[in-house]
DNA sequence: CAGATACTTGAACAGTTATTCATGGATAAT
DNA sequence: ATTATCCATGAATAACTGTTCAAGTATCTG
């Protein structure tokens, strides 16, 4: 665990965390952020988004959920910049921001898959 | 995204996700985990047995956190394979189980510290 | 054995969250 | 202009989650 501004101690070019507990604050923007993850209905916007640009309503037939739901949800995964959008008309185009949740599902899934002890 | 069961196509070493949208059960399996992840205390924790193997005892003085609060977020931490303990006499001992967790942390880091557009 | 210590567990309660439903705003079509 | 389409939003409700509290198990001590 280390970032930029911790207190890290540099080791054959890794960074070894050296901090202790972490703040209530650190905690609780890492939990926000973790927590948009932690719903079914979001990661199969996203694995959609993965694929192609969808509007709205295509994500929603897409994943099965009304407009109303994927909008509400679309916003949660705009505020944490998961995605980002363009409208085009009286459509809006939403896809993945960056590639940062390919490699927090490969993480996960690779955690997933260990054999049990 | 991509793992060993899903339908990829490997690109110079790398999978490509070909996949469609995540599968109910996927999607919830994710959830189920990162969910996890979405509390501060349970990074608190988590964050204190990186520095050292700690009891429930120590670990619920380090964040202060009653024991028996403690020990229910520990079941989950176990339950998601996130933690491992040992016994010894009335004490038991928890420990991060793997380095996932630092990857997790670290990715998270770097896209919440990205600037925005 | 009796009591103390370390931890776990179940129930209950408060706070949070995700959906639905109804509505409203903006743009396009007729 | 009127109507239809696409999307966003607020309120309400049902479901979920994390803590506390009380009790229970196991181990150590005197």
């Amino acid at each position: 665990m280390s970032n930029s501004e911790d207190k890290t101690v540099p080791v054959i070019g890794v960074d070894v965390p050296v901090e202790g507990i972490l703040s209530v604050e650190k905690a609780q923007r890492m939990a926000e952020f973790f927590g948009v993850l932690g719903d079914p209905n979001r990661w199969r916007i996203l694995s959609a988004l993965a694929l192609k640009e969808l509007r709205v309503g295509e994500l929603a037939e897409a994943v099965d959920m009304s407009e109303s739901a994927v909008s509400h949800q679309l916003r949660v995964l705009r505020t944490m910049r998961l995605v980002s959008y363009r409208k085009q008309g009286r459509s809006v185009y939403y896809c993945l921001k960056d590639d940062h949740i390919f490699n927090l599902y490969q993480e996960a899934s690779e955690h997933l898959d260990e054999p049990d002890d």
